[in-house]
DNA sequence: CGTTAGTTTGATGGTCCTCAAGCACTGTGG
DNA sequence: CCACAGTGCTTGAGGACCATCAAACTAACG
């Protein structure tokens, strides 16, 4: 009942809900089956079925998919506190692939450890409902960039929208955070080559708004890159909407 | 508990799951609170707090969000058979607007309506949310449609997908459907420009794959477009796959 | 010290956008 | 009945944005 209070996930979800002792100690036993994977080795292929779901609890993940031209469109990126497969586990559906970036560490939850949690618990249902609508409306936003922002805007957003979530795990601020992508990483979630990619990062830093360099990116105008990437972030964080 | 029988929502999930005459009793009674909404006027604006989701039983609604230099991304369109703000009604967050693309029929579901159904009929809830989750897939593969096809494969696997959904409701078939859209709605959803569309259009045409005329799509060469598209059809529908 | 992964920059060209104009059809009011 | 506006479709010309190809450079690593 220690350790868990400060699990990238419970300090997520403790940014939206007040939880009580029973709680925690029910997302205590939901960290127990603890595993690790290396990176680059999928840890699940497209169009397998998924017995089970992942909390991440260090290190990152992407999720995928792969066209029959070989190339890939990176629908989201997982980082610490965010489930993985959740979707799959309830339905018994998954339709994508999960790539663990760096080597990392996840709490392995079984469907019925998560049905038990449900029943017992149903404010941490909620709680745990209300990120899986949030990583969904992450996807959507992450549509409405690729359709309709330019690559400057685009990567702007992109990069705004991981410091936001990692400032709620506490591995960031407004003045930047750690990140192991690759450009290539960037090149396939944003729908752009990875030349390009180079380039809008230069320019971006050019002009003064943010670099990304050695594993960190570091935001030196937030105001301007909000500006440009028309960032709005409602739809991550909708504090006091729940559960009040 | 004659006429939900043949509404398009029972016949949709009856694709997946036989209903037993308790479960149709339910969606009965979930059917009861019709109501119309005209062309053009939007239903739930972006960021309203919606009181009630939608089941739709006649005519197209299209999902999208405003930008702030006025272009729109739509991200997915509703047919007969489809729920509307499934996912805001149960978590109270709503984060794009709902546009009637023709004068629709659509019956109204209050929350507590559908967490009495949920407890009554697990199987039933089990539908829903199995339904849900596909469209969730379908905003997924739009995504990587827009991310990493040029303009003709997502035209086609556009086209190819709606017909799929059209013909689980005995709309439509491999040889074509009825479309309201115009080239607007469709260059909002494919991320291109209204000009464009047109181009694409006509080279499918003229190349003898697909005529979409007069509010008609009609599918010449079913077999080239799915090559065309890349278009595998495993998300769509998993039969099977589900209670078993 | 060669290999590999990742970054950087240049040159060239294609896809798709923007601007512009014309056409067909529908509904409306004089 | 006709002028007119509105909506949607169609086509052309020019250009922006971004992809592709190519090559050099750095750092890490065995």
């Amino acid at each position: 009942m220690t350790s868990v209070k400060h699990s990238p996930l419970t300090r997520k979800l403790s940014a939206f809900v007040a939880l009580s002792d029973v709680e925690l100690a029910v997302l205590e036993r939901m960290h127990q089956r603890r595993r690790t994977f290396v990176a680059g080795r999928d840890m699940v292929h497209q169009g397998q079925t998924a017995q089970a779901a992942y909390i991440l609890s260090s290190g990152w993940v992407c999720s995928y998919k792969l066209q029959a031209d070989g190339t890939r469109q990176i629908v989201d990126f997982q980082v610490p506190g965010d489930f993985l497969g959740l979707r799959s586990v309830l339905l018994r559906t998954s339709d994508h692939s999960f790539e663990p970036i760096v080597d990392i560490e996840a709490a392995e939850v079984m469907t019925s450890d998560l049905l038990e949690a449900f029943a017992q618990t149903p404010r941490l249902a909620t709680a745990i409902l209300w990120a899986a609508s949030r990583d969904e409306a992450m996807v959507v936003e992450h549509l409405v960039g690729i359709g309709r922002r330019d690559a400057d805007a685009r990567m702007a957003h992109f990069l705004l929208e991981l410091g936001s979530r990692l400032a709620l795990v506490g591995m960031g601020s407004k003045q930047g955070f750690d990140c192991p992508l690759t450009q290539y990483h960037l090149a396939d979630a944003l729908g752009l080559s990875a030349v390009h990619v180079n380039r809008v990062l230069r320019q971006l830093r050019e002009h003064g708004l943010v670099t990304f360099r050695d594993g960190h990116v570091t935001i030196h105008d937030h105001d301007r890159l909000v500006d440009l990437a028309e960032f709005d972030p409602t739809y991550l964080d909708q504090i006091g909407q729940l559960l009040k």
